[in-house]
DNA sequence: AAATCGCTCTTCATTTTTGTAGAACAACAC
DNA sequence: GTGTTGTTCTACAAAAATGAAGAGCGATTT
């Protein structure tokens, strides 16, 4: 009375031999060995205490107890089939959920296509913005974000890019006013600003608390104005220091300033990383990013 | 990429992980050694190309992945469950289906009180008369019969008496008019016969065939009675043999009409053989059952 | 009547799986 | 701090399952 129906496989093996009605049709069928298929389902009538089969020289007939028993091992089959179908569905690659701060869609649209191209099978779903922490409860696989502090320790994070800023002038700006030697030095110069609804503004703010009103003689919401009219020497402004090297004719006052430096952080959940399709963006998108600039 | 998930056994190492929440745990559920609990996950997760669990020094925590499939795995946990339970049940002893001739009941009632008496988990339901063949349908576990012909040579047959027949007077009858030396002899004889509806006719009709309506002085509906007359003298009776040794007055004419043997046949279904408390049945049924007479 | 085909069973060497024992590590209690 | 508990790993030896090859046996075909 050992009754130890432990090893479901052996289902597999009663079915096959239930349908095929000999071991050596069924081990051919099952890719094994017909000795072992015997084997198994000794041990299946061993773990049942049935006799399953009247064996003889032309097969394996099923006794009643396995035509009783038969259904019953198909029900397992199905639901295994189902498993094993859900399991495949799991590995197949999905829609990636992407959140992102609102002025990343502008900034980034070229990388996403670039990428599209590449991958045509790999889609998007641009999920609206959601908190870091909803993350790691599944409702997205990947957020961009600016902040330096990342809460929950169990998410992936990769720094992709730290955007350091200075300000900037003209030549003629120094030929006419001289550049500030620090953010301590600004009495007496002018300023422009860039303002905008969709931006975070914490540039404008750290301005607005530096230097006077009638100090900042004009405000942009166009990033490109703003740079012109530095250039042209209307005043200085913040630009980006990596953008900026682009653009010869703007001149940094004095270093970074660390208080406006933030982190462009991507912030991946364990279980998306593990999705191939998720890695291979990733791998795509980070060192693109790192040489992208945007605003915010 | 060599997906192959044939060890069905594997979900159920996958259910105890994922409810205990540690290897460790499930193995003493499981009552396996913790890595092989291990080695059957790593096991899974090559099959499925997923990642099931978080490995850390605390325990296995399921991903996102084996949440997702962990209802699956236990549809497959009840489906094995159910069908464990039916194997179970069929290994349970059962109502024994039982079909005899009409006069069957009658002969062996005792039989069948002694033996429930030792056995009362032991239920029988005596089925209407049926066909030899119905028994290999299953529509009866054991047949009683009377014939010599085994039509289905896949039913188990077990010969349990052979029934003899011989003519028997009384020592007064001698005297009067002699004893007939053969069954070509009957001339100027008288006999007694035993006609019952619900009996097999086919004492009677050898009788009838053999002597005129005249010879025939007395018909009985009861043994006995026919007996008593044959010991009294009326006339020369078929008696079976194994009970006419217990009546010291009957004389026999001349040995066994082999015309008239009949053998007792236990039919058993080999389906129904295989139950125990089938085979405990016949064990004890079959010597009882030689040791009684009957008049079929 | 002989040959062939499709089975099952047995044996034995090989491969695979399992268990045991112990190291390493984090969390927690005292 | 220190010890204890609960966990995962890694070896390595022991046990078990597997496959290959071949004997034997009926039924069927030639």
């Amino acid at each position: 009375m050992k009754s130890d129906f432990s090893n479901w496989s052996d289902v597999r093996i009663f079915l096959a031999v239930f349908r095929q009605g000999s071991t050596l049709a069924a081990s051919r069928i099952l890719g094994i060995a017909q000795p072992t298929v015997a084997r198994r389902i000794d041990a299946l009538e061993a773990a049942t205490n049935l006799t399953l089969f009247e064996r003889d020289t032309r097969g394996f007939k099923p006794t009643h107890a396995a035509r009783d028993l038969f259904p019953l091992a198909q029900e397992i089959e199905a639901a295994t089939a189902a498993f094993a179908k859900s399991a495949q569905a799991l590995t197949e690659p999905r829609t990636i959920r992407i959140t992102a701060p609102g002025t990343f869609a502008d900034c980034v649209l070229d990388l996403f296509s670039d990428f599209s191209a590449a991958n045509p099978n790999i889609a998007f779903d641009f999920v609206p913005s959601i908190r870091v922490l909803d993350l790691s409860k599944g409702e997205a696989d990947i957020a961009v974000r600016v902040t330096a502090d990342v809460s929950d320790g169990s998410l992936i994070c990769r720094k992709i890019r730290t955007a350091k800023w200075a300000l900037f002038g003209s030549q003629r700006y120094a030929d006419e006013r001289g550049f500030p030697k620090s953010e301590d030095d600004f009495r007496g110069h002018r300023f422009v600003t860039f303002e905008h609804a969709d931006v975070p503004d914490y540039l404008h703010r750290w301005l607005t608390d530096r230097v006077t009103a009638d100090q900042i003689v004009q405000s942009f919401r166009d990033v490109d104005l703003m740079q012109a009219a530095i250039r042209s020497g209307q005043g200085l402004g913040l630009v980006n220091i990596r953008q900026a090297q682009f653009d010869a004719a703007l001149m940094a006052c004095f270093g970074p300033i660390d208080a406006l430096s933030r982190s462009h952080m991507l912030l991946i959940s364990p279980d998306a990383y593990r999705r191939p399709e998720v890695k291979t963006f990733v791998k795509f998108f980070a060192p693109r990013y790192a040489a992208t600039f945007d605003q915010s």
